[in-house]
DNA sequence: ACAGTTTTGTAGCGATCGCTACAACAGGAA
DNA sequence: TTCCTGTTGTAGCGATCGCTACAAAACTGT
């Protein structure tokens, strides 16, 4: 047992690291396992089934990706609508990052595919996304800050989606003239 | 030879509306066939391969969709960013237009697991509708009028997957706040 | 009627999918 | 040693994937 849980973390951790490199392009059980570097057998010894090493790698990115954001915008500061903005379009478009935000868009994409594999965790970490802008943004009445959150997510989400069907530029283009307002 | 035309222009309608339907989760070889009321083997004497059958579907999606867009504004009118950004938010949740905009992004995510089957056509539509909305927007620069589409078109982009990955009551909150501007 | 082309059905190819049956191994406890 | 639990490899299941070979049928022009 001692061995099993311990591969368990290790191998999520590769195939974590596999899903931010190559997307769910390569995400059959066995590419799955060959990037971990074990076979599909022992991969599926490791792991309920494919849904469960898929959620597994999910979370540890969705942690990932909470420590980031949180390292941007720290747990209790607040910041004006305009400046979040600013913190967050950047975060989207940096090379940091950015495999962060593809992989979410084709998590969320794959809520339309399989939602019995991908609609649970993708709702959950979309409100996790939403309480954390709400919780980070200065001033108004919490309905307001509801509504404000759910559009600072949306013009995240736009910006990946735009630099995947145009090209870089227009995204960046795009993120600047976000933050200057409507 | 005449059949097979007749057979082609109909049964890309009903791979159309398939698609619209049921988004690229029910979109294998014979899966189409079926839903187009064909066997899969004459499907592909139809078309010449499924790449084929999908991309004569998507351009007659590209087509619908502009033909709604330029109802909604046309061509040689133009609108300030506050109105436009209210027009096509309000089309990207409309129900008739809307699965349009699922599948629109569906079609993106698709550029990142099959580029070779998407992302030409992805790539073409986007940069129509970024010179839709360019073409639109009263007054500015070329160069704001681009940024601006840009933006406009992130924002539609982010509506329509705040929606799968929350839901469409959120997703109406953020057009709402988009309207009234940052 | 005949030949030639277009259209269609049957049947199956090789590849990959998620997953499993089964037996062989290891290591520690008795 | 013996047994038992935990670990691993081999091999393959049934299903689906995109696509094709082959030949019969239907239609066309002469």
């Amino acid at each position: 047992m001692a061995r099993k849980d311990q591969q368990r973390t290790d191998v999520g951790l590769r195939l974590k690291e596999h899903l931010l490199n190559t997307g769910l392009s390569r995400a059959s059980l066995r590419q799955l396992a060959t990037a971990a570097g074990v076979s599909d057998r022992m991969l599926l010894y490791y792991f309920d089934d494919k849904a469960d090493a898929l959620n597994t790698a999910f979370g540890l990115i969705a942690a990932d990706l909470t420590l980031a954001l949180d390292m941007a915008v720290p747990e209790g500061t607040t910041l004006s609508m305009t400046d979040l903005i600013r913190t967050v379009t950047d975060l989207t478009l940096a090379p940091d990052t950015k495999p962060y935000f593809r992989l979410w868009t084709e998590a969320i994409a794959g809520v339309l595919r399989e939602p019995e594999q991908f609609e649970q965790i993708v709702k959950l970490i979309a409100s996790g996304f939403l309480t954390w802008i709400e919780a980070r943004l200065e001033g108004g009445t919490p309905e307001s800050r509801q509504a404000d959150a759910a559009m600072i997510l949306a013009m995240i989400d736009g910006l990946a989606l735009l630099e995947i069907c145009t090209d870089e530029a227009t995204a960046r283009l795009a993120a600047e003239r976000m933050k200057q307002g409507v």
